[in-house]
RNA sequence: GCGCCCGUAGCUCAGCCGGAUAGAGCGCCGGACUUCGAAUCCGUAGGUCGGGGGUUCGAAUCCCUCCGGGCGCACCA
């Protein structure tokens, strides 16, 4: 419905210009059609003559009215007016409403899809998290995120993609082989050492007795670095093996995972290091090489080797920045904790010196969640390595509470997750809330089924019938779905959809208690039905973006 | 000290590329089940949008400044 009053405004516009009524110049940028937020303003606002105003020195209220004018004689409109300092508002007819509910059917599963990516492809790469311990509410909140905006993407006409970015090299992996090989050694009664900063979770001693099962006491007198190798890479099968395994189970799934390693094996870091040697961009001072990051924005420069020959993380990040660059998409999504916040303008000056256009990346810094518990927050300090793992809230809530809980604030903002609430299985929980819903219309369908009115033959149905201010009400937010789900990806910003689908049940609860689906007249029946199934599959499709299960009974 | 993010109802937060009378959920209080699912609905109360200044037809939104909170400032990963 949007289109078509913008359609219509912008026909209005170029018909004044051509009858002479205004002179001729380019619609402002700052002209935009939004949705009124009161009734007496009808359903779209327009700021057109606002805008045009101090262009063509005239007076808003004058430029309005010209265009009124000739908007009158729409059918599309039931009325326009000019109100305040000179807003256009449209009074969309009850009847285009009332059959703009056969159109948003007609497009089935389709509904709220559109083209506003035009097909571009786009890159998410999230989660990436280390594998040297399991994933925590962090992480969880991270694959959410980038999980659902993958989805809102794809939904929104982007071809998308989605990546985990394994970081399986460097000294962390020494760390994580040497901690399972002294808590091995520990088990077998040998007395040890435990370094502060080796990982301390109880996970590696369960790596540790899994080892000792399967191998018994041989590496009980091997030296450290002759089986190091050995355990590393036994810890990082299983650390990853679990990660996996907590990901299925919330319904994360990556198209890639892409290994640090093979950046290294393929000599890939080494190869961009030179080029952008060959290119200025890396300088020698010290005996380290320095990426000269500052040309692009940044503090300070950085170092991609130090001067004892051991290559950064950096160096690794830059290769893999390249490589993704390389494999020709549009757009590549990187979704961080925004205590790496400070990385991005290093990250963006590589792209740039790669001669990319800095729009081409754009990172998403998702902000830490703390538990709430019985009013106080449940410690999760990386540094006790008292944190609070996925698989915990999990098993705690489900993944459906979950995720909705990741998925109510904005990325950008600190997250308050109470779990008393989201294990909560009545109203005062929002993703019930939603699929309660959902539920109800499906018991809806299930009615009408018995009664012989499904399946609706769409051509029987008269829309016309939906005449009601509760009617028209509920397609009206029907309609907006599409736009919903457009600009949640254009922001990137998947808490849109969330809100969007909370608004939608909070309206259909209150239509559902007010107004009767199946009732009395046959033709107004099946013209509600049509509306209930449509407002199902929004509310299907809409929890599908956020990878929330829409069940038929609760 | 420098940089980034955040201060909106009792609590948790939307709204922020400037738009008309600032919203939601939770919590509190009071009502509604003989008819499609009460995991629901209806109603009441609640605000100097952190303070101050500026930009203009118009500021929660943009700019400056101050106050208060978080995070980051390695030849670490």
């Amino acid at each position: 419905m949007y289109d078509r009053v913008h359609a219509a405004l912008e026909a209005c516009y170029r018909e004044a210009v051509s009858r002479g009524f205004l002179p001729e110049t380019p619609l402002p940028s700052a002209h935009q059609i939004v949705p009124s937020k009161q009734t007496e303003h009808g359903d779209f606002a327009s700021n057109l003559a606002l805008t045009l105003a101090p262009v063509l020195k005239r007076p808003p209220r004058s430029i309005a009215e010209t265009l009124k004018d000739l908007l009158t004689n729409d059918p599309l409109f039931e009325r326009v007016d000019v109100a305040g300092p000179g807003f256009i508002n449209f009074f969309v007819s009850r009847d285009a409403w009332a059959q703009q509910a056969a159109s948003i059917h007609a497009h089935g599963d389709q509904y709220g899809e559109s083209q506003e990516g035009e097909g571009k492809r786009v890159l998410v790469e999230f989660v990436s998290a280390n594998p040297t311990g399991p994933l925590h509410v962090g992480h969880g909140r991270g694959a959410a995120v980038g999980d659902s905006l993958a989805r809102i993407l794809k939904a929104a006409g982007y071809r998308v993609e989605t990546e985990y970015y394994i970081n399986d090299v460097g000294n962390q992996m020494r760390t994580l082989g040497a901690s399972v090989y002294l808590r091995y050694q520990e088990i077998l009664g040998r007395t040890i050492d435990f370094p502060a900063d080796y990982y301390q979770g109880d996970y590696i001693r369960d790596i540790a007795n899994k080892i000792l099962a399967e191998q018994g006491e041989r590496y009980l007198d091997v030296p450290q670095e002759e089986c190091l190798p050995y355990f590393t890479s036994e810890a990082v099968r299983e650390i990853s093996k679990g990660i996996r395994k907590d990901l299925e189970d919330f319904d994360v799934s990556f198209d890639s995972w892409f290994s640090e390693a093979r950046l290294h094996e393929e000599g890939i870091v080494e190869q961009t290091i030179r080029e952008l040697r060959d290119s200025g961009h890396i300088y020698e001072q010290d005996g380290a090489l320095w990426f000269r990051t500052t040309a692009f924005g940044d503090e300070k420069d950085r170092v991609v080797r130090r001067s004892n020959g051991v290559l950064t993380y950096f160096a690794a990040d830059m290769a893999y920045h390249r490589h993704k660059l390389e494999r020709g998409y549009d757009i590549l999504v990187d979704i961080w904790g925004a205590d790496h916040h400070g990385y991005v303008p290093r990250i963006s000056a590589v792209v740039q010196a790669l001669g990319h256009d800095n729009n081409r990346l754009r990172v998403l810094l998702v902000q830490f969640v703390s538990l709430i518990e019985g009013g106080i927050a449940k410690g999760m300090s990386t540094r006790s390595g008292e944190f609070v793992t996925l698989r915990a809230v999990l098993d705690d809530v489900g993944p459906d509470a979950a995720r909705f809980f990741f998925l109510m604030r904005k990325a950008d903002s600190h997250l308050d997750f109470d779990l008393d609430l989201a294990r909560k299985q009545g109203q005062e929980n929002p993703v019930y809330y939603v699929q309660y819903a959902h539920a109800r219309l499906a018991s809806v369908a299930r009615n009408a089924q018995e009664a012989g009115y499904l399946p609706l033959v769409p051509e029987n149905v008269d829309v016309g019938r939906l005449s009601g201010a509760d009617d028209i009400a509920l397609i009206k937010l029907l309609d907006a779905f599409p736009r919903t789900v457009a600009e949640s990806a254009r922001a990137m910003e998947p808490h849109r959809v969330t809100f969007y689908l909370t608004e939608l049940a909070s309206f259909f609860h209150g239509y559902y208690t007010r107004s009767r689906f199946i009732g009395d007249d046959p033709d107004l029946t099946r013209a509600r039905l049509l509306l209930a199934e449509a407002t199902r599959r929004v509310i299907r499709k809409g929890l599908g973006l956020l990878g929330v299960s829409a069940p038929t009974h609760m």
